[in-house]
DNA sequence: ATGCCTTTCCCAGAAAGA
């Protein structure tokens, strides 16, 4: 089985890309971020038309996931309870779509980018981790293969940026937020650390601006976090790059990760 | 370096991303 998560930056723009990948890549399950469509403009059909069934969460102009199998579409949850939204309780943003697919039980996130830190986007970014973790102990506890997939918008160790110093006083680095993942793994959750297609670092994200890919200026941002039945089934994962490349492209990557379970 | 690019709203330029 191969699942995949790939924050594709409005899925209308990305849709001939996706469908390529589809293709290519052929995963079972694919977790999309930043669909940036509301539930009834998402473009179902040339996704369905490869056997694909979708569930999407999406609110129009920002955010928006989804999730895509073909091997089974169950129990479908659209947010998770204690979702603090922003910039109250009244607005919640669609930034959460779980299901099970053969059997394995899947969440596709898209974490608040938080902005900087001490501002209020902040605040709710780490008290969004901190309702996630609470609403997914049980499941991430249970038996059954269990993974968050998605856009974390947290670099987990210094490694996971090209250049640290760069990110003095700025989001995806901070000690709370790498908290916020810590106490995820605390679920029982592993980091499922892809390898990289070209260089040593298996960056997932970067910027469209100054020719950032072409520079290996990256950040490992996208993570699929595994509870143990799932873990222990991983037999390959990796950042598939080349889906960066070229005109067109999201400014994330792909990760893949196959299972053997 | 207060930007660099891309997307959305929708047609002008602001907001957001990370």
């Amino acid at each position: 089985m191969r699942i995949a998560t790939w924050n594709v930056n409005s899925v209308n723009s990305r849709l001939p890309r996706l469908v390529e990948w589809l293709r290519l890549a052929s995963p079972d399950v694919l977790c999309l971020q930043e669909t940036k469509v509301a539930d009834d403009a998402f473009p179902a059909e040339p996704v369905e038309a490869l056997g694909y069934r979708v569930a999407h969460y999406g609110q129009g102009r920002w955010n928006g996931v989804a999730i895509l199998s073909r091997v089974g579409l169950d129990d479908v949850a659209r947010g998770f309870a204690g979702d603090p939204g922003f910039p109250d309780g009244e607005t919640l943003e669609a930034r959460a779509v779980a299901a099970t697919c053969g059997g394995v039980r899947l969440w596709s996130l898209y974490v608040p980018n938080g902005r900087e830190p001490g501002h209020p986007h902040y605040t709710y970014k780490l008290a969004w981790f901190a309702a996630l973790r609470d609403a997914v102990r049980a499941e991430a506890a249970g038996s059954a293969p269990f993974a968050l997939l998605g856009d974390f918008n947290v670099a987990p160790q210094d490694v996971d940026v090209w250049d640290v110093a760069k990110f003095a006083d700025a989001t995806h680095v901070t000690p709370p937020e790498r908290a916020a993942l810590a106490q995820l793994r605390d679920l029982g959750l592993a980091d499922v650390m892809p390898r990289a297609l070209k260089g040593p670092h298996p960056y997932t994200f970067w910027d469209y601006r100054g020719g950032a890919f072409h520079k290996a200026e990256g950040m490992r941002i996208d993570l699929v976090y595994a509870n143990p039945a799932l873990a222990k089934a991983v037999t390959d994962a990796y950042v598939d790059r080349e889906a960066r490349k070229g005109k067109g492209a999201s400014d994330h990557a792909p990760l893949v990760v196959d299972l053997s379970l």
